[in-house]
DNA sequence: CTACAAATTTAGACTTACCTAAAAAAATAT
DNA sequence: ATATTTTTTTAGGTAAGTCTAAATTTGTAG
């Protein structure tokens, strides 16, 4: 059985290499993981020699599919205890990731599915991400970054990056949800600012935070 | 911020004291928490210097009130985890124990507080047993085992030890859950054996069921 | 009340997951 | 192409929580 830390690498890693497109270094790992290089070192030797990764010194880490597996059943995890605590339990959206974090290492096959079940298999989370299935397959959809919109693109919105809880407050009180229609009224070159209307109104938002709401044309 | 392991020592100490009555000794705690003798000293060591409980050499433990009120929480967490497993998600109550032992060491207050909002304030788990309330305080009601009656006596179920999963899958076959009518019919004296009747059907009940079965007359 | 048994504690060790400091390798800059 | 910087690894250590084996204390039985 895995431990707590284990299961936290392999989903930093996971994430790290855009579900294992790439190679991770250990220095981005152990920013990730608010450890230390040398840390990061012990443990993904661990990782290796059980093959959840193949680890190459000086060159970082790629995961495996066993790894991936792994890394997928706690994200799947994690997104479902989101949802349930937004749907369910009347959480705001900056309230649960936290929360989300410990219960995703519950050990319990029978409750997740059960709580998938309960929220009626639902595909996204609250911030827009897909929710793996019990088999790890995630229904994905084409998405970029609304800072990559011209003047005049309508789009929907389909995720927030969950990581900083006053960006999401702030996405909150403009509305910036997952199924939000949002239409670009102007782009200003200079610093990358937009205008944005959403549900009719009218808001200005940084580069910044454009590069964190992701949309649908 | 206190430690998985020691939540589970003072939950123990809590409940082998009789909720603080009486000290505890080495060797019963080792054996409730499934470790060694040598192992439990040490961490007895600790939580007496926290002040959780107070140590003396030899003669055992005893709770002190800061000890009790974490050891509460702890309770109560498991207790509202059991009801939401049984009556949101449709567990069965020989599969919430192992899970409720995970859950109940999750930390976050805005948590329980929902769970406990969503369920409706339940006064007591699905095995009968009281939950604490945010201040530790239980509601408790007179109860007996069910061995102790005689011949005749009506009674309703109150709770039942939850500990043994192939007791609670009998007891679910004769229907013997909290809120339950009981009535014994007759009483063997050489073996302590039981005949009683549930919703009128008829059980017989060996001595050892009934020292596990907690009525109120 | 002494001797043996049972319970408990101490001593020393192990594992996991960290850490710091120093060494080594790789990347970069002149 | 060499020197410097950055990244990564190694070496050695720490804390938590566990263990076994030995020592000590307490309880018990003759």
């Amino acid at each position: 059985m895995l431990s707590l830390a284990e299961e936290n690498y392999l989903k930093s890693i996971y994430h790290l290499s855009d579900a294992g497109e790439k190679a991770v270094l250990t220095n981005e790992l152990a920013e990730a993981l608010n450890t230390k290089a040398a840390s990061v070192t012990d443990m993904v030797k661990k990782l290796s020699t059980k093959e959840f990764i193949s680890y190459e010194k000086y060159y970082g880490v790629k995961i495996t599919s066993k790894g991936k597996s792994v890394a997928l059943a706690v994200i799947r995890k994690h997104r479902l205890w989101e949802t349930f605590l937004v749907q369910t339990l009347g959480f705001k959206w900056d309230e649960v990731h936290e929360v989300a974090e410990q219960l995703e290492h519950i050990k319990s096959t029978l409750l997740i599915e059960k709580i998938d079940e309960f929220l009626g298999y639902p595909q996204v989370d609250p911030h827009g991400d897909p929710i793996p299935n019990a088999q790890g397959k995630i229904k994905k959809l084409e998405k970029t970054a609304l800072k990559n919109l011209t003047a005049g693109s309508e789009s929907t919105i389909v995720a927030v990056k969950d990581s900083d809880s006053n960006l999401l407050k702030y996405l909150e009180k403009i509305g910036a949800k997952p199924g939000k229609k949002l239409t670009v009224i102007s782009k200003e070159e200079y610093d990358g600012s937009l205008q944005v209307a959403i549900e009719s109104q009218h808001y200005f938002i940084s580069k910044e935070v454009s590069e964190n709401i992701l949309v649908t044309l």
